[in-house]
Order: structure tokens, then C-alpha cells, then sequence
RNA sequence: GCUGGGAUGGCGGAGUGGUCAAACGUAUCAGACUGUAAAUCUGACGCCCUAACGGGCUACCUAGGUUCGAAUCCUAGUCCCAGCACCA
């Protein structure tokens, strides 16, 4: 297994219009112009984004030329893949240019935008606000309205009488049109991009009068087929703290390991199908489920940063050795009167309200220096070294 | 333009005069279990007072009104959606 076979086997999903055909002017040793593209809507990228972001930098390695492309352009058009709604609201350019700063920091952990073959990085707002009605008349008529409706999202959304709002409707021309405007070889896109990618090849065959491909990569989901990374509210951001990282990933279910291994390290195929043999066979997970995110926090920072995670989630939460752990710290306030434990819980920061923080004290959630407090009396005085646990997440020291 | 439908807690979504701080689901939080988990089970889940029983306040798009009492009825407004028509 060279790497081209790993460049199109490993995590990809489809190719269009076949491996083969890809293969064949991969192996002839040209190189190819491809993109991957996105659309700047938030600021966070999460550890799901990092399986494109891989793919992008194996081809990069490999000589060819990546373009990573912001889609200010794209972004103001709002992409409906996977959205049950038409959007209430859509963004302005310079919002969509704000976060792609930020965007670029963190994808610049895994893909290199310097040194030898670097990322061009490319903003489609720069063609596609240009274009003319006349140009856009021109790429609508390659397609039809039954194509575009014929999406199942589209097709569930006029079911429910859920509106489809044009705007969003015209989104897979835009995207489509980048290839032509970039001129590409190929797209690499997640598999729920598939259709606006494939609008790409309609256009570029149309107007440029070439093949382009398509690669998909998987979504990354466990083997129950739950998205990981973006469970509303808990994402994994590829510029967490280490220990934060380290802590989230840890807290992943066991069926997210192997696909994990698959699409995110450079494990080879064989280790992977070996240890997943020992876990099936009965082999506590354990082990390998913290080989998986200690790659993991290295890739997204650095060896020594992960290891220093692993021993700080080995000593807080497998040992539960608070005293050692590195834990965030408050200075004691020595004016400060003593008070009712649910206020001060709330003035230390370690509860929202005072109802919530009675709520944690009830449920024995709050613990001093180890010891649970089941009333809600007078807090005890906080001492040099004296640590609170509420939850399992959720400690402070005082110093 | 006409005709209908709608706006409820983080989200989805019940509720059509009192028993509604609002079913149910989901998310979140806590506890149990465990391998740190995940799954599962249990509980909590507006704010404030109380040791507790309990009480107060604020909330169902906005502003008024009817009523002893309104998420629920009326009036006006704002926003959203669907269908139809227009396209001479």
C-alpha cells in the first residue's frame, strides 16, 4: 500500500466518477490543482473538519496543488446541505471574513499554509460577487429545477411545508461555479457536500470542457452512526486546551475509537484492524482509547503538551488525586464575610444562580476538600490549598 | 392582491379561560453503575426567600383590553409560513 493508495482509500467515502479514472492521473505523476472549501459561518472548527483538513494535507505532501478556499461567497448565499430549515438569517461579508481569520489559525494545526507547497488560500467572494445576471443566467441554465429539487432534504422540507427559500436555493450554482472559476482537477468535500460538489462537475464539463473529480470524505461518527465533534453545545474545537481536548475525547463512547483511528491518525490500517480485534475479543478499551487521544492532542498541539494532559487526566480523573492536579485556582478573599454556601458557590463562579448552586448542594454534588456538603449552611472558610469539586468537571483551588 | 395557518422554556413541540413555571421529546446538569466513559437507571432543570412545609416575583411575539382569574378570549401592531390569483 503506497501512498496514493492511501490517498484514495483512507478515509474517503466516494469518488467521483470512479477511483480508477482518479488513480490513473494520479499514478501518471501529474499534479493536480484541487480544493477543499468553507463556509465561515462560525468560528469554531471542530475535530470533524480535521478529517478533510488530513485529506488536504496528504495531497499537499504529495506535491499537488491545495487551495483552501473561504467561502465568503458562498457563505453569504447560506448552504442549505443537512439544514431542516431555510436559515433566518444570513450573513454578512465581512461577518463571514471576521471568522475566517479565525478559521485559518486553527486549520493551520493540521494543513501548512507556509514553507515548502504551501495552502493558497482563496476567497470565492472575490469571483462570485462579480458576477453578472448575464454570467449567472448562464451557469443556471446547465441545471434544472427538478435536479435541484429532487434533494432529499428538499424534497422531506416541501413534505412538512417547511419553506425552500431561493436564496439557499442557488447555493450548489455558487459552489459549483468555484471549479470553473479556480479552474480545479478535483473537490474534496465531506459526503454531505456531495450534491453542491457535484454541481461543480456539471459546470466544469459544460464550461470548461473537463473532467473534475469529486472525493468525499466520511462524517465522522461512531458505529452507531452519532456524529462526533458538534453534539450541540459540546464541541470538540480543534484549539482546545489540551486537557479540555484530552478530557472530551476521552469522554467519547468506545465505538468512536476505531473510527477515530481510521480518519484522524496515521495508524496503519493493520494496527487498527488489530486492536479493534482486541476489543471485540474482550480487551478492555481503555488502553487503546487513550493511545487514539493522546495522537490526537499531539497532532493538534504538540508531544509534550499531550503528555502532559494524559498524566493530568490520569491523576484527576482516573486516580481522582486532586492535590497533584493542576487544577484552576482562586485567591482567597480574606475581607470577605462568611457566607451561605449557595452564594458563595455563585460568587466563586462554580454555580449560575443561587437556585442552581442548592440544586448541586441537594444533589450531592459539592464536595470539600473530598467531603460532601449536603447543606447549604454557612461555608466553611476557604484555606491555602483547600479545593471544591462540584460535578465531575468542575473544580477550583484556593491558594 | 385574496385566503388560510402560525409565533410557547436552549431546541422541537403539547396546551385553547382557573388544577400552568406550562405535558412529552431532546439538549443540559447531578447521582448511581463503570474503565474516565458511552449505554442504562434515578433525579433535577426560570429567578428569589425558607432548615423545611411553603411563599413571592418574572415568563408563553409586542402593546392595550375583557375577566375575580388569560399562554388560552378581544383589539391593534410586528414578524413568519402556506395556498391561490395576477402576470393584457
Amino acid at each position: 500500500m503506497d501512498n496514493i493508495d492511501v490517498l484514495l482509500t483512507r478515509g474517503v467515502d466516494t469518488i467521483y466518477p470512479n477511483r480508477e479514472a482518479l488513480e490513473k492521473v494520479l499514478r501518471s505523476g501529474k499534479k493536480i490543482t484541487l480544493y477543499q472549501g468553507f463556509d465561515p459561518t462560525g468560528t469554531q472548527l471542530h475535530i470533524g473538519h480535521a478529517v478533510g483538513f488530513r485529506k488536504l494535507r496528504q495531497f499537499q505532501n504529495l506535491g499537488h496543488h491545495v487551495i483552501f478556499l473561504i467561502g465568503d461567497g458562498t457563505g453569504l448565499a447560506g448552504d442549505p446541505s443537512g439544514k431542516m430549515k431555510a436559515r433566518g438569517r444570513f450573513m454578512s461579508r465581512q461577518e463571514l471574513r471576521d471568522n475566517a481569520v479565525s478559521y485559518l489559525k486553527q486549520a493551520g494545526k493540521i494543513v501548512r499554509f507556509e514553507g515548502e507547497n504551501p495552502i493558497e488560500i482563496r476567497y470565492n467572494g472575490d469571483w462570485l460577487t462579480k458576477l453578472t445576471l448575464e454570467d449567472i443566467l448562464n451557469i443556471a441554465q446547465n441545471f434544472t429545477v427538478q435536479q435541484m429539487i429532487e434533494r432529499d432534504m428538499y424534497q422531506a422540507r416541501m413534505k412538512a411545508g417547511d419553506s425552500i427559500n431561493l436564496r439557499e436555493f442557488l447555493y450548489p450554482l455558487l459552489q459549483g461555479y468555484d471549479s470553473v472559476a479556480m479552474k480545479v482537477d478535483l473537490e474534496l468535500g465531506g459526503s454531505d457536500q456531495m450534491f453542491n460538489m457535484l454541481a461543480g462537475r456539471t459546470l466544469v464539463k459544460n464550461m470548461l470542457g473537463k473532467e473534475k473529480f469529486v472525493m468525499t470524505t466520511p462524517l465522522l461518527a461512531d458505529s452507531k452512526g452519532v456524529k462526533i465533534g458538534k453534539t450541540e453545545g459540546n464541541v470538540i474545537g480543534l484549539t482546545d486546551a489540551p486537557n479540555d481536548f484530552y478530557a472530551k475525547i476521552m469522554s467519547l463512547g468506545d465505538d468512536a475509537i476505531v473510527p477515530c483511528f481510521t480518519l484522524l491518525t496515521d495508524v496503519s490500517n493493520e494496527d487498527i484492524a488489530h486492536l479493534k480485534n482486541l476489543i471485540d475479543s474482550g480487551e478492555n478499551p481503555m488502553k487503546h482509547k487513550k493511545k487514539l487521544t493522546f495522537e490526537l492532542t499531539k497532532m493538534l498541539n504538540s508531544e509534550e503538551e499531550a503528555k502532559k494532559a494524559q498524566e493530568e487526566f490520569e491523576t484527576r480523573s482516573q486516580k481522582g488525586d486532586l492535590a497533584h492536579a493542576d487544577l484552576p485556582t482562586l485567591k482567597i478573599d480574606v475581607s470577605k464575610k462568611p457566607e451561605q454556601l449557595s452564594s458563595f458557590l455563585v460568587t466563586v463562579g462554580l454555580a449560575t444562580s443561587k437556585s442552581d448552586a442548592k440544586r448541586l448542594i441537594e444533589q450531592k454534588a459539592v464536595e470539600w476538600n473530598g467531603e460532601v456538603l449536603e447543606k447549604d449552611s454557612l461555608s466553611p472558610k476557604p484555606a491555602s490549598g483547600d479545593i471544591i469539586k462540584v460535578g465531575k468537571k468542575k473544580y477550583l483551588k484556593f491558594v
